[in-house]
DNA sequence: CGATGCCTTGACCTCCTTCAACTTAAGTGG
DNA sequence: CCACTTAAGTTGAAGGAGGTCAAGGCATCG
Protein backbone atom coordinates (compact mmCIF):
# COMPACT_ATOMS: atom_id res chain seq x y z
CA UNK A 1 0.00 0.00 0.00
CA UNK A 2 1.46 3.37 -0.81
CA UNK A 3 1.88 5.44 1.74
CA UNK A 4 3.79 8.80 2.63
CA UNK A 5 4.83 10.13 6.20
CA UNK A 6 4.00 13.48 6.88
CA UNK A 7 5.54 15.71 9.56
CA UNK A 8 4.00 15.71 12.77
CA UNK A 9 1.02 18.07 14.37
CA UNK A 10 1.37 20.24 16.89
CA UNK A 11 -1.98 20.36 19.57
CA UNK A 12 -4.28 22.68 18.58
CA UNK A 13 -3.42 22.19 14.53
CA UNK A 14 -5.90 21.41 12.45
CA UNK A 15 -6.11 18.63 9.35
CA UNK A 16 -8.84 19.93 7.36
CA UNK A 17 -11.51 22.58 8.20
CA UNK A 18 -15.17 22.80 6.10
CA UNK A 19 -14.98 23.31 2.67
CA UNK A 20 -11.53 22.26 2.19
CA UNK A 21 -11.21 19.96 -1.01
CA UNK A 22 -10.59 16.60 -0.46
CA UNK A 23 -6.54 15.72 0.14
CA UNK A 24 -6.76 12.04 -0.02
CA UNK A 25 -7.75 9.45 3.39
CA UNK A 26 -5.23 9.05 5.56
CA UNK A 27 -4.34 7.38 8.82
CA UNK A 28 -3.76 7.86 12.17
CA UNK A 29 -0.22 6.90 13.43
CA UNK A 30 -0.21 8.23 17.06
CA UNK A 31 -2.15 10.45 19.17
CA UNK A 32 -5.44 11.75 18.82
CA UNK A 33 -7.68 13.45 16.09
CA UNK A 34 -10.97 14.93 16.82
CA UNK A 35 -14.08 15.59 13.89
CA UNK A 36 -16.42 17.68 15.23
CA UNK A 37 -18.97 20.42 13.41
CA UNK A 38 -20.47 23.72 14.57
CA UNK A 39 -23.87 24.30 14.66
CA UNK A 40 -25.60 27.41 14.75
CA UNK A 41 -25.29 28.50 17.76
CA UNK A 42 -21.39 28.41 18.06
CA UNK A 43 -21.33 25.09 20.18
CA UNK A 44 -19.58 21.86 19.11
CA UNK A 45 -20.64 18.39 17.78
CA UNK A 46 -17.69 15.80 18.28
CA UNK A 47 -18.31 13.35 15.24
CA UNK A 48 -15.10 11.26 16.00
CA UNK A 49 -12.32 10.82 18.21
CA UNK A 50 -9.40 8.96 16.15
CA UNK A 51 -6.66 7.42 17.22
CA UNK A 52 -3.51 5.26 16.04
CA UNK A 53 -4.67 3.21 12.88
CA UNK A 54 -7.99 4.86 12.50
CA UNK A 55 -8.32 5.48 8.78
CA UNK A 56 -9.44 9.79 8.34
CA UNK A 57 -11.20 11.26 5.90
CA UNK A 58 -13.63 8.32 3.65
CA UNK A 59 -16.39 10.11 4.94
CA UNK A 60 -15.09 12.91 2.43
CA UNK A 61 -13.93 10.64 -0.46
CA UNK A 62 -17.95 11.05 -2.57
CA UNK A 63 -18.50 14.70 -2.04
CA UNK A 64 -14.65 15.14 -2.54
CA UNK A 65 -14.99 18.30 0.24
CA UNK A 66 -13.96 17.81 4.25
CA UNK A 67 -17.74 18.78 6.09
CA UNK A 68 -16.07 18.82 9.57
CA UNK A 69 -13.59 20.01 11.14
CA UNK A 70 -10.27 17.74 11.77
CA UNK A 71 -8.22 19.12 15.25
CA UNK A 72 -5.15 17.47 16.78
CA UNK A 73 -5.35 16.92 20.44
CA UNK A 74 -2.12 16.75 21.42
CA UNK A 75 1.03 15.34 19.13
CA UNK A 76 -0.58 13.74 16.06
CA UNK A 77 1.30 12.09 13.50
CA UNK A 78 -0.12 10.79 10.75
CA UNK A 79 0.37 9.62 6.94
CA UNK A 80 -1.35 9.99 3.89
CA UNK A 81 -2.66 7.42 1.49
CA UNK A 82 -1.95 7.86 -2.43
CA UNK A 83 -4.65 6.86 -3.84
CA UNK A 84 -4.29 4.75 -6.86
CA UNK A 85 -4.19 6.75 -10.20
CA UNK A 86 -5.33 3.82 -12.09
CA UNK A 87 -2.62 4.04 -14.54
CA UNK A 88 -0.81 1.55 -12.24
CA UNK A 89 -1.05 -1.84 -11.61
CA UNK A 90 -4.47 -3.22 -11.65
CA UNK A 91 -4.03 -6.00 -9.23
CA UNK A 92 -2.33 -4.17 -6.70
CA UNK A 93 -5.28 -1.37 -6.88
CA UNK A 94 -7.48 -4.35 -6.17
CA UNK A 95 -6.09 -5.50 -3.37
CA UNK A 96 -5.73 -1.56 -2.19
CA UNK A 97 -9.91 -0.74 -2.42
CA UNK A 98 -9.81 -4.14 -0.73
CA UNK A 99 -8.23 -3.28 2.42
CA UNK A 100 -9.93 0.30 2.18
CA UNK A 101 -13.47 -1.21 2.04
CA UNK A 102 -12.86 -3.80 4.91
CA UNK A 103 -11.64 -0.60 6.81
CA UNK A 104 -14.77 1.09 5.66
CA UNK A 105 -16.73 -1.88 6.81
CA UNK A 106 -15.20 -1.79 10.21
CA UNK A 107 -15.82 1.72 10.73
CA UNK A 108 -19.31 1.64 9.88
CA UNK A 109 -19.82 -1.78 11.92
CA UNK A 110 -18.84 0.36 15.02
CA UNK A 111 -20.40 3.79 14.33
CA UNK A 112 -23.94 1.63 13.54
CA UNK A 113 -23.36 0.70 16.93
CA UNK A 114 -22.78 3.90 18.80
CA UNK A 115 -25.66 6.00 19.56
CA UNK A 116 -27.01 7.00 22.54
CA UNK A 117 -28.43 4.25 25.06
CA UNK A 118 -30.79 7.09 27.12
CA UNK A 119 -28.02 6.38 29.73
CA UNK A 120 -25.30 8.51 30.36
CA UNK A 121 -23.84 5.60 32.56
CA UNK A 122 -24.18 3.39 29.94
CA UNK A 123 -22.83 5.60 26.94
CA UNK A 124 -19.80 6.74 28.89
CA UNK A 125 -18.69 3.21 30.35
CA UNK A 126 -19.04 2.23 26.58
CA UNK A 127 -17.12 4.71 25.54
CA UNK A 128 -14.43 4.41 28.17
CA UNK A 129 -13.92 1.03 27.47
CA UNK A 130 -13.56 1.46 23.67
CA UNK A 131 -10.96 4.32 24.84
CA UNK A 132 -9.28 1.06 27.02
CA UNK A 133 -8.87 -1.07 24.19
CA UNK A 134 -7.47 1.65 21.50
CA UNK A 135 -5.42 3.68 24.56
CA UNK A 136 -5.38 1.80 27.01
CA UNK A 137 -2.18 0.49 29.23
CA UNK A 138 -3.04 -2.89 31.13
CA UNK A 139 -1.76 -2.02 34.48
CA UNK A 140 -1.32 -5.11 37.25
CA UNK A 141 -2.33 -4.45 41.03
CA UNK A 142 -3.29 -6.17 43.50
CA UNK A 143 -3.21 -9.21 41.35
CA UNK A 144 -6.41 -7.42 39.39
CA UNK A 145 -6.11 -6.99 35.62
CA UNK A 146 -6.60 -3.15 35.13
CA UNK A 147 -6.51 -0.68 32.71
CA UNK A 148 -4.55 3.10 32.94
CA UNK A 149 -6.59 5.51 30.46
CA UNK A 150 -5.03 8.53 29.43
CA UNK A 151 -7.64 10.73 28.11
CA UNK A 152 -6.75 13.32 25.19
CA UNK A 153 -10.06 14.97 25.64
CA UNK A 154 -11.75 17.15 27.76
CA UNK A 155 -15.48 16.46 29.99
CA UNK A 156 -16.86 19.10 27.62
CA UNK A 157 -15.50 17.33 24.12
CA UNK A 158 -16.59 13.75 25.95
CA UNK A 159 -19.72 15.19 26.12
CA UNK A 160 -20.17 16.99 22.71
CA UNK A 161 -19.62 13.57 21.66
CA UNK A 162 -21.88 11.27 23.71
CA UNK A 163 -24.42 13.97 23.40
CA UNK A 164 -24.42 15.03 27.19
CA UNK A 165 -23.87 18.43 28.47
CA UNK A 166 -20.12 18.73 30.66
CA UNK A 167 -21.33 18.55 34.00
CA UNK A 168 -23.60 16.02 33.44
CA UNK A 169 -20.27 13.77 32.22
CA UNK A 170 -18.76 14.61 35.42
CA UNK A 171 -20.87 13.88 37.65
CA UNK A 172 -21.95 10.34 35.86
CA UNK A 173 -17.52 9.58 36.24
CA UNK A 174 -18.25 10.48 40.08
CA UNK A 175 -21.14 7.86 40.45
CA UNK A 176 -19.28 5.24 38.31
CA UNK A 177 -16.28 5.78 40.70
CA UNK A 178 -18.37 5.42 43.65
CA UNK A 179 -19.66 2.48 42.51
CA UNK A 180 -16.36 1.04 42.24
CA UNK A 181 -17.02 0.62 38.64
CA UNK A 182 -13.58 2.53 38.07
CA UNK A 183 -11.09 5.35 39.41
CA UNK A 184 -10.93 9.26 38.43
CA UNK A 185 -7.70 11.41 38.45
CA UNK A 186 -8.62 14.53 36.08
CA UNK A 187 -7.67 13.11 33.36
CA UNK A 188 -6.62 9.79 34.17
CA UNK A 189 -8.85 6.84 34.28
CA UNK A 190 -8.22 3.20 36.15
CA UNK A 191 -10.77 0.55 35.15
CA UNK A 192 -11.04 -2.96 35.33
CA UNK A 193 -10.86 -5.00 31.80
CA UNK A 194 -13.81 -7.01 32.15
CA UNK A 195 -14.48 -9.92 29.91
CA UNK A 196 -17.53 -7.66 28.58
CA UNK A 197 -15.26 -5.34 27.46
CA UNK A 198 -15.36 -7.18 23.95
CA UNK A 199 -19.54 -7.10 24.30
CA UNK A 200 -18.98 -5.80 20.90
CA UNK A 201 -17.58 -8.89 19.85
CA UNK A 202 -19.90 -11.52 21.85
CA UNK A 203 -23.12 -10.11 20.53
CA UNK A 204 -21.84 -11.71 17.58
CA UNK A 205 -23.06 -15.17 18.74
CA UNK A 206 -26.65 -16.70 17.37
CA UNK A 207 -29.15 -16.71 20.27
CA UNK B 1 -21.07 -4.67 -12.13
CA UNK B 2 -22.17 -8.15 -11.68
CA UNK B 3 -25.80 -8.10 -10.53
CA UNK B 4 -28.21 -10.82 -9.66
CA UNK B 5 -32.06 -10.04 -9.22
CA UNK B 6 -34.09 -12.60 -6.09
CA UNK B 7 -37.43 -13.18 -5.65
CA UNK B 8 -39.58 -10.45 -4.00
CA UNK B 9 -39.22 -10.12 -0.03
CA UNK B 10 -42.83 -9.93 1.75
CA UNK B 11 -43.71 -7.74 4.26
CA UNK B 12 -41.65 -8.88 7.73
CA UNK B 13 -39.27 -11.21 5.60
CA UNK B 14 -35.86 -11.51 7.14
CA UNK B 15 -33.02 -10.59 4.82
CA UNK B 16 -30.77 -11.69 7.55
CA UNK B 17 -30.49 -12.06 11.11
CA UNK B 18 -27.70 -11.75 14.29
CA UNK B 19 -25.21 -14.76 14.08
CA UNK B 20 -25.68 -15.74 10.11
CA UNK B 21 -22.49 -15.49 7.65
CA UNK B 22 -22.23 -12.72 5.64
CA UNK B 23 -23.74 -13.58 2.62
CA UNK B 24 -22.36 -10.74 0.48
CA UNK B 25 -23.52 -7.19 -0.17
CA UNK B 26 -26.98 -6.37 -1.90
CA UNK B 27 -28.81 -2.99 -3.10
CA UNK B 28 -32.36 -2.32 -2.19
CA UNK B 29 -34.30 -1.81 -5.85
CA UNK B 30 -37.78 -1.03 -4.01
CA UNK B 31 -39.03 -0.65 -0.68
CA UNK B 32 -38.13 -0.08 2.62
CA UNK B 33 -35.30 -2.22 4.49
CA UNK B 34 -35.05 -1.65 8.41
CA UNK B 35 -31.70 -2.74 10.29
CA UNK B 36 -32.20 -3.26 13.53
CA UNK B 37 -30.57 -4.71 16.62
CA UNK B 38 -32.67 -5.73 20.20
CA UNK B 39 -30.57 -4.64 23.72
CA UNK B 40 -30.93 -6.80 26.94
CA UNK B 41 -34.41 -6.16 27.90
CA UNK B 42 -36.10 -6.32 24.54
CA UNK B 43 -36.43 -3.32 23.50
CA UNK B 44 -35.31 -2.62 19.59
CA UNK B 45 -32.71 0.19 18.23
CA UNK B 46 -33.22 0.65 14.91
CA UNK B 47 -29.86 1.46 13.04
CA UNK B 48 -30.73 1.98 9.44
CA UNK B 49 -33.48 2.60 7.40
CA UNK B 50 -31.98 1.67 3.77
CA UNK B 51 -34.36 2.88 0.63
CA UNK B 52 -34.00 2.00 -3.17
CA UNK B 53 -30.56 2.21 -4.02
CA UNK B 54 -28.99 1.95 -0.84
CA UNK B 55 -26.13 -0.47 -0.02
CA UNK B 56 -27.25 -3.21 2.14
CA UNK B 57 -25.33 -5.74 4.40
CA UNK B 58 -21.27 -3.71 3.92
CA UNK B 59 -20.79 -3.01 8.18
CA UNK B 60 -20.63 -7.27 8.20
CA UNK B 61 -18.10 -7.46 5.56
CA UNK B 62 -15.00 -6.88 7.17
CA UNK B 63 -16.21 -9.57 10.44
CA UNK B 64 -18.03 -11.92 7.81
CA UNK B 65 -21.03 -12.06 10.29
CA UNK B 66 -24.44 -9.98 10.25
CA UNK B 67 -24.80 -8.89 13.94
CA UNK B 68 -28.17 -7.19 13.50
CA UNK B 69 -31.65 -7.87 12.07
CA UNK B 70 -32.53 -7.07 8.71
CA UNK B 71 -36.25 -6.76 7.79
CA UNK B 72 -38.38 -6.06 5.12
CA UNK B 73 -41.57 -3.00 6.02
CA UNK B 74 -43.49 -3.64 2.75
CA UNK B 75 -42.82 -5.40 -0.48
CA UNK B 76 -38.90 -5.32 -1.16
CA UNK B 77 -37.20 -5.96 -3.99
CA UNK B 78 -33.13 -6.54 -3.57
CA UNK B 79 -30.65 -7.68 -5.73
CA UNK B 80 -26.93 -9.04 -5.02
CA UNK B 81 -23.71 -8.12 -6.14
CA UNK B 82 -21.13 -10.75 -6.66
CA UNK B 83 -18.21 -10.02 -4.98
CA UNK B 84 -15.02 -10.40 -7.17
CA UNK B 85 -13.55 -13.54 -6.70
CA UNK B 86 -10.31 -12.58 -7.22
CA UNK B 87 -9.23 -14.70 -10.48
CA UNK B 88 -11.02 -12.60 -12.94
CA UNK B 89 -9.81 -9.39 -14.57
CA UNK B 90 -8.13 -6.95 -11.94
CA UNK B 91 -9.16 -3.64 -13.62
CA UNK B 92 -12.80 -4.73 -13.38
CA UNK B 93 -12.39 -5.39 -9.60
CA UNK B 94 -10.25 -2.52 -8.82
CA UNK B 95 -13.60 -0.35 -10.58
CA UNK B 96 -16.06 -2.15 -8.64
CA UNK B 97 -14.27 -1.45 -5.30
CA UNK B 98 -14.12 2.29 -6.30
CA UNK B 99 -17.43 2.35 -6.57
CA UNK B 100 -18.30 0.61 -3.50
CA UNK B 101 -15.95 2.70 -1.44
CA UNK B 102 -18.02 5.72 -3.33
CA UNK B 103 -21.07 4.24 -1.48
CA UNK B 104 -19.43 3.78 1.55
CA UNK B 105 -17.73 7.21 2.00
CA UNK B 106 -21.81 8.12 1.14
CA UNK B 107 -23.03 6.08 3.77
CA UNK B 108 -20.07 7.02 6.55
CA UNK B 109 -21.04 10.63 5.47
CA UNK B 110 -24.89 10.72 5.73
CA UNK B 111 -24.17 8.59 9.77
CA UNK B 112 -21.87 11.01 10.89
CA UNK B 113 -24.15 13.98 10.51
CA UNK B 114 -27.08 12.20 11.51
CA UNK B 115 -27.14 11.80 15.03
CA UNK B 116 -28.99 13.07 18.20
CA UNK B 117 -29.56 17.11 17.76
CA UNK B 118 -30.92 17.65 21.71
CA UNK B 119 -33.71 18.84 20.12
CA UNK B 120 -36.67 16.08 18.83
CA UNK B 121 -38.10 18.73 16.60
CA UNK B 122 -34.99 19.23 14.80
CA UNK B 123 -34.41 15.51 14.61
CA UNK B 124 -37.34 14.20 13.84
CA UNK B 125 -37.03 17.53 10.54
CA UNK B 126 -34.23 16.16 9.09
CA UNK B 127 -35.24 12.75 9.19
CA UNK B 128 -38.21 13.53 7.45
CA UNK B 129 -35.98 15.78 4.82
CA UNK B 130 -34.11 13.04 4.16
CA UNK B 131 -36.90 10.73 3.70
CA UNK B 132 -38.74 13.48 1.38
CA UNK B 133 -35.43 13.42 -0.82
CA UNK B 134 -35.42 9.50 -0.88
CA UNK B 135 -39.01 8.55 -1.15
CA UNK B 136 -40.79 11.73 -1.35
CA UNK B 137 -43.02 12.45 -4.57
CA UNK B 138 -43.43 16.08 -5.74
CA UNK B 139 -47.08 17.80 -6.02
CA UNK B 140 -48.03 20.78 -6.74
CA UNK B 141 -50.86 21.96 -4.52
CA UNK B 142 -51.50 26.04 -4.74
CA UNK B 143 -48.69 26.92 -6.53
CA UNK B 144 -46.46 25.72 -3.90
CA UNK B 145 -44.35 22.57 -3.73
CA UNK B 146 -45.22 19.94 -1.48
CA UNK B 147 -44.21 17.09 -1.20
CA UNK B 148 -45.58 13.99 -0.16
CA UNK B 149 -44.20 11.54 1.81
CA UNK B 150 -45.62 7.66 2.44
CA UNK B 151 -43.98 7.00 5.68
CA UNK B 152 -43.04 2.67 5.65
CA UNK B 153 -42.28 2.75 9.39
CA UNK B 154 -44.34 3.29 12.54
CA UNK B 155 -44.21 6.21 15.21
CA UNK B 156 -42.35 3.46 17.63
CA UNK B 157 -39.73 2.52 14.25
CA UNK B 158 -38.95 6.13 14.19
CA UNK B 159 -38.59 6.98 17.51
CA UNK B 160 -36.11 3.79 18.07
CA UNK B 161 -34.27 4.79 15.43
CA UNK B 162 -34.29 8.36 16.25
CA UNK B 163 -34.04 7.78 19.90
CA UNK B 164 -37.05 8.94 21.34
CA UNK B 165 -40.17 7.72 22.83
CA UNK B 166 -42.96 6.88 20.78
CA UNK B 167 -45.00 9.48 22.50
CA UNK B 168 -42.24 11.72 21.48
CA UNK B 169 -42.68 11.73 17.81
CA UNK B 170 -46.22 11.71 18.08
CA UNK B 171 -46.33 14.95 20.09
CA UNK B 172 -43.50 16.57 17.78
CA UNK B 173 -45.22 15.49 14.53
CA UNK B 174 -48.11 17.29 16.41
CA UNK B 175 -46.11 20.26 16.87
CA UNK B 176 -44.71 20.60 14.18
CA UNK B 177 -48.08 20.76 12.17
CA UNK B 178 -49.41 23.23 14.58
CA UNK B 179 -46.65 25.50 13.38
CA UNK B 180 -47.83 24.87 9.97
CA UNK B 181 -44.12 23.05 9.20
CA UNK B 182 -46.07 20.12 7.93
CA UNK B 183 -49.12 17.98 7.65
CA UNK B 184 -49.79 14.92 9.13
CA UNK B 185 -52.37 12.45 8.16
CA UNK B 186 -51.46 8.98 9.57
CA UNK B 187 -48.13 7.72 7.31
CA UNK B 188 -48.99 10.16 4.90
CA UNK B 189 -46.56 13.09 5.53
CA UNK B 190 -47.12 16.78 3.37
CA UNK B 191 -44.14 18.89 4.03
CA UNK B 192 -42.62 21.99 2.14
CA UNK B 193 -39.99 21.29 0.24
CA UNK B 194 -37.41 23.98 1.06
CA UNK B 195 -34.00 25.10 -0.35
CA UNK B 196 -32.95 23.95 3.27
CA UNK B 197 -33.99 20.48 2.43
CA UNK B 198 -29.90 20.66 1.35
CA UNK B 199 -29.05 22.39 4.06
CA UNK B 200 -26.46 19.33 4.91
CA UNK B 201 -25.01 20.21 1.69
CA UNK B 202 -25.56 23.98 2.22
CA UNK B 203 -23.18 23.52 5.30
CA UNK B 204 -20.17 22.79 3.03
CA UNK B 205 -19.79 26.69 2.39
CA UNK B 206 -16.80 27.81 3.74
CA UNK B 207 -16.97 30.45 6.46
C1' DC C 1 -68.49 -7.82 15.30
C1' DG C 2 -64.68 -8.28 18.39
C1' DA C 3 -59.65 -8.42 18.07
C1' DT C 4 -55.37 -6.54 17.26
C1' DG C 5 -52.03 -2.97 16.12
C1' DC C 6 -51.05 1.59 15.77
C1' DC C 7 -51.76 6.18 17.04
C1' DT C 8 -53.04 9.83 20.25
C1' DT C 9 -53.61 12.34 24.50
C1' DG C 10 -53.17 13.25 29.51
C1' DA C 11 -50.75 13.23 34.02
C1' DC C 12 -46.85 12.55 36.61
C1' DC C 13 -42.11 12.29 37.66
C1' DT C 14 -37.35 11.51 36.79
C1' DC C 15 -33.22 12.94 34.89
C1' DC C 16 -30.61 16.04 32.42
C1' DT C 17 -29.74 20.88 31.22
C1' DT C 18 -28.82 25.29 32.53
C1' DC C 19 -26.95 28.83 35.34
C1' DA C 20 -23.86 30.10 38.74
C1' DA C 21 -20.22 29.89 41.97
C1' DC C 22 -16.18 27.80 43.38
C1' DT C 23 -11.95 24.80 43.23
C1' DT C 24 -8.06 23.02 41.07
C1' DA C 25 -4.28 22.85 37.87
C1' DA C 26 -1.16 24.75 34.67
C1' DG C 27 1.24 28.38 32.73
C1' DT C 28 3.34 33.16 32.64
C1' DG C 29 5.79 37.14 34.02
C1' DG C 30 7.57 39.91 37.71
C1' DC D 1 9.64 31.46 43.87
C1' DC D 2 5.32 33.44 44.08
C1' DA D 3 1.18 36.43 42.52
C1' DC D 4 -1.69 36.48 38.57
C1' DT D 5 -4.20 34.57 34.72
C1' DT D 6 -6.69 31.29 32.30
C1' DA D 7 -8.76 26.92 31.26
C1' DA D 8 -10.61 22.78 33.04
C1' DG D 9 -13.04 20.46 36.38
C1' DT D 10 -16.41 20.18 40.16
C1' DT D 11 -20.56 21.01 42.83
C1' DG D 12 -25.20 23.00 44.03
C1' DA D 13 -29.92 24.58 42.96
C1' DA D 14 -33.79 25.22 39.91
C1' DG D 15 -36.42 24.37 35.97
C1' DG D 16 -38.08 21.82 32.10
C1' DA D 17 -37.88 18.38 28.44
C1' DG D 18 -38.80 13.88 27.59
C1' DG D 19 -39.77 9.13 29.62
C1' DT D 20 -43.16 6.28 31.60
C1' DC D 21 -47.65 4.73 32.71
C1' DA D 22 -52.38 4.62 31.65
C1' DA D 23 -56.53 5.20 29.04
C1' DG D 24 -58.93 5.94 25.02
C1' DG D 25 -59.54 6.44 19.73
C1' DC D 26 -59.22 4.66 15.17
C1' DA D 27 -58.08 1.95 11.67
C1' DT D 28 -57.64 -2.94 9.39
C1' DC D 29 -58.48 -7.80 9.41
C1' DG D 30 -60.17 -12.07 10.80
Amino acid sequence: MQVQREAPLSPGAFLWRPGLSFQGLAIVRSGCVKLYEESANGEERVLQFAFAGDLLGLEALASQKYESHAVALGEVLICRLETPTGSGDHAVDARFYQRLLQQASRILQQRMRLSRSGNPAVALLAFLELLAERIGRPVESNGRRHCDIQLPMSRLEMGAYLGYAEETVCRTLLRLQQQGRLQVRGRRILMEITPRSRAVAASTEPR
